[in-house]
DNA sequence: ACGGTACGTGTACGCTGTACACCCGTCAAG
DNA sequence: CTTGACGGGTGTACAGCGTACACGTACCGT
């Protein structure tokens, strides 16, 4: 269609779109995700509302291509090493932009259809484990293994614990204080295990990525519980075809 | 608080929140997530939206009120095995549950804090490990690395690929498909490694959970390599107090 | 008989996404 | 130079959402 129309523009939604993009996921990091609405983003923009819907389709298509400009800004894959240290750096130069953009991982865990920047991200890492002798099953396998964690985070089994309270009108009040002492002690005692487990965690408050606690060291030991595992398959996928 | 008033109720909420919870799981089940409305809910319930709110403070906390129901719903830990096959009998008892509310797993992901169901939920798994010979720091690392598994689903990297138009009229349209297969050859050009790792997969479209594929071969595939994993850390763990 | 308590009702407000009609500047073709 | 299409911003309007607030009403222990 208007193939005949071919002066100047090799590709439709030119520049214009982008720069929508650009201010939301500016927005979001500045105000949160659930600021973000058209009526607040046109506003940022010095627009009128309805000024977006010609350039997105309508929210959805405007939430997914925050989270692809999002993965866009992941570096480039690494193509001195093997395949091990590669993937490695690579999903932790994944991590770190998505800890620059807390909302993004929540957003991504929503989204059903791939952006062009995560299909070249994905399209990169299985590039990395194929060339690196992995078969294509096992690829795909240890492509659904690592799940959310290609992306540098994990999905936790459970979120965050009750935030202590950064109200400072709250934590001054005594009373409030030793209520929640009080509903701890009832938790530790409903729950003996789970608290137990709690205690022997002291987690780095400034390396949560996305709701839930999910500290680096957790991370990366998670990460390389993983990819032992896959060097251990691959092994047994070369001795098996030997 | 109110202390003195003890005679019968043990506990506040007695019996009329389950219903309504109960009922929006049902509607949920029915027409899906994203049409549970406080005032859907209501209708289907033979009453105004505002009664709603003596139930449940706020639809955050309903949405969380029928997550815990449906984690409710995971049957009891077996106890007469090792933590091994229990667990993962376990986790594979929580997939059943999950596969039955397909909602339930995308809910869930976003949830931030826990509900008393799935605390005890967690609670018993964790006591799975520990009493399976798990010190208290291995076994919280242990669950973080299963993340959202021990639900029984995994957050996958890419999510679904597009669905190949169920809508029939369109299926039968030929040119329709023409242009379908076209966009999938330039996709596959694009990016031809996603392209190789799709077309060594053959997913079985009834074992989808959430959004995103996600077969029951697969998960039980990850989960074993996790719980392989698990055991040779207990394995050093033990050797290294030894 | 009475007062509190638990529950359902009705009205109203501000916010959301977005359909539709309109208007204006730029630029290629007549 | 005129013209007309077209990309992009505007203004109005609507239905649906969560929910605050005030009001009924039926029960139940005193």
């Amino acid at each position: 269609m208007s193939a005949v129309n071919s002066h100047t523009a090799p590709e439709r939604t030119p520049l214009r779109r982008t720069a929508v993009l650009q201010a939301a996921v500016e927005l979001a990091d500045r105000v949160g995700l659930a600021e973000v609405s058209m009526r607040t983003l046109a506003r940022t923009l010095g627009v009128v509302p309805m000024a977006l819907y010609k350039h997105v389709a309508n929210k959805d298509e405007l939430l997914g291509g925050m989270v692809d400009a999002v993965i866009a800004e992941i570096p480039p894959a690494p193509t001195d090493t093997d395949w091990h240290t590669a993937t490695r750096a690579r999903i932790l130069d994944a991590r770190r932009v998505m800890l620059a953009h807390p909302w993004a991982s929540a957003l991504l865990a929503t989204r059903s259809q791939p952006g062009p920047a995560a299909l070249g991200y994905l399209d990169s890492v299985i590039a990395t484990f194929t060339t690196g002798g992995f078969p294509p099953t096992l690829t795909h396998q240890v492509m659904h293994t690592l799940g959310s964690r290609v992306w540098g985070f994990n999905l936790e089994a459970f979120p965050s614990p009750p935030p202590p309270s950064l109200d400072p009108a709250e934590a001054a009040d005594p009373a409030a204080l030793a209520a929640q002492a009080e509903m701890f002690r009832q938790l530790a005692t409903a729950y003996p295990h789970v608290a137990q487990i709690a205690a022997a965690a002291r987690h780095d408050p400034t390396g949560i990525v996305g709701p839930g606690c999910d500290d680096q060291a957790e991370f990366e030991f998670g990460l390389d519980l993983l990819l032992d595992g896959f060097r251990r398959l691959l092994a047994d996928a070369r001795t098996h075809t030997d």
